[in-house]
DNA sequence: GCCGCAAGAAATATCTATATTATTACATAG
DNA sequence: CTATGTAATAATATAGATATTTCTTGCGGC
């Protein structure tokens, strides 16, 4: 049985459209492209070997996403990075997902609750494993991912997971930028089992409860670093 | 005193990719580009004298509005027409609306009060004047939309306004698409004064009752609407 | 005869290379 | 020191080449 999901980017990438969509937008969430950057034609062409057609296709559909700001006649940029839209973003993001849970719960079926448990176990065993190094870091993101969107699959409302995906994403690339280390620094997996064991229960209530502590001490941990990188 | 909005298309578009993008979602949001359509590059070609280029670009940057699909090798779409999309854009735009307001009444200033006002009584002046005729619901798109803006306006999360802007120009989408004529159907302009009076009296529960119940009844119109015409 | 299928032709989308236009950096005159 | 003209850089747009999809037509098999 396949699950859709509310981003349309699995499959191989068609046209070179998509795969520059694809590629900007991972160096993009992962810092390989710094905020606030130029986003400069003929540094792209050459760095992803793509004609600049594809590259401002790419970058224009980014801008749509807000990754990408459009300077007009000037260019392209990197979106900027604020303590202010952390703040911001992990705020709305409390917000879509704890409703997107709440309608996903009470409609979770015998299929939703094995994609929680097995996403959850994965992750489970990432977290408590002996590799804790830099490449793990990528490994937890993925699975957190999959984890996270597992627990909301049963949402019927496709623009609420949708504007839930984007925020997340938003999220992840502050978590990521500000080098903040959540494995470590809070104890993280206990939250991943209550929120678990909320929606086995189906305690909305509970589980809604969870998750937004949990969002709100990422973006505190967030907040914190991009203030404590200001006044390095 | 320059008060800015969440969305940058204000201002003259500085490249044709710009205008492009103006005039598709215009075209797109009026109903005069039909859901589902395909969009030929040619077609549109001939229709806004512009380069596949920059249309292309116009067309990606919708797709990350969801205003357009990309179908990878087989062209571009206009975002499709459902009962089902117009009670999820209602939903979402009832949830956050309703937060942007909460967060903005408390913070409204005296320059907040005066465009609130101002607002109001020109929608005021429309909605109570004598023609009603079809080039007059246009205008009243344009000042409702204003008047509801203007309440939003001290609301400090950018983010926040950005979500409620795309969710609020798809729901007017879906509005004027079922052709529901909200002026005549119901007594829209006792909630915009209930809206007002609440804001001024910084009232933010009862504000939010008033927009959720507001947006509630276009949604329902909207979505029997469609309803009705899926079975002629 | 009618359906399915395949080959070719037309239409269309996509990409590249090139030309045009705008911005920026710099030098020089006032 | 500011203002203005000029060259360099970069963004944007166009036109044409390429690749893909879609439509059409013709050929067997039933």
């Amino acid at each position: 049985m396949k699950i859709p999901t509310a981003d349309s980017t699995t499959g191989p990438a068609k046209t070179t459209a998509e795969r520059a969509y694809r590629l900007l937008r991972e160096d993009i969430v992962s810092g390989a492209l710094a905020p606030g950057q130029k986003l400069k034609i003929e540094m792209l062409r050459s760095r992803y070997d793509i004609g600049s057609g594809p590259l401002r296709e790419a970058m224009s559909r980014l801008a749509g996403d807000h990754l990408v700001e459009i300077l007009g006649q000037r260019g392209f940029l990197v979106a900027p990075f604020t303590a202010q839209d952390a703040r911001e973003i992990g705020d709305l993001r409390k917000m879509v997902e704890a409703e997107a849970l709440g309608q996903s719960i009470p409609l979770g079926d015998a299929t939703w609750e094995e994609r929680v448990i097995t996403t959850f176990h994965r992750l489970e065993r990432q977290e408590t494993g002996p590799d804790q190094g830099v490449e793990a870091l990528s490994d937890w993101e993925r699975l957190n991912h999959a984890f996270h969107e597992a627990l909301v699959a049963a949402c019927p409302s496709v623009w609420l997971l949708r504007t839930r995906d984007s925020m997340f994403k938003h999220h992840e690339r502050y978590r990521r930028l500000s080098r903040v280390r959540t494995v470590l620094t809070r104890d993280i997996h206990t939250e991943h089992r209550e929120l678990l064991d909320a929606a086995l229960d189906k305690d909305v209530e509970m589980a809604q409860r969870v998750i937004r502590t949990h969002i709100e001490s990422t973006t505190q941990a967030v907040v914190l670093a991009i203030e404590n990188l200001a006044n390095t």
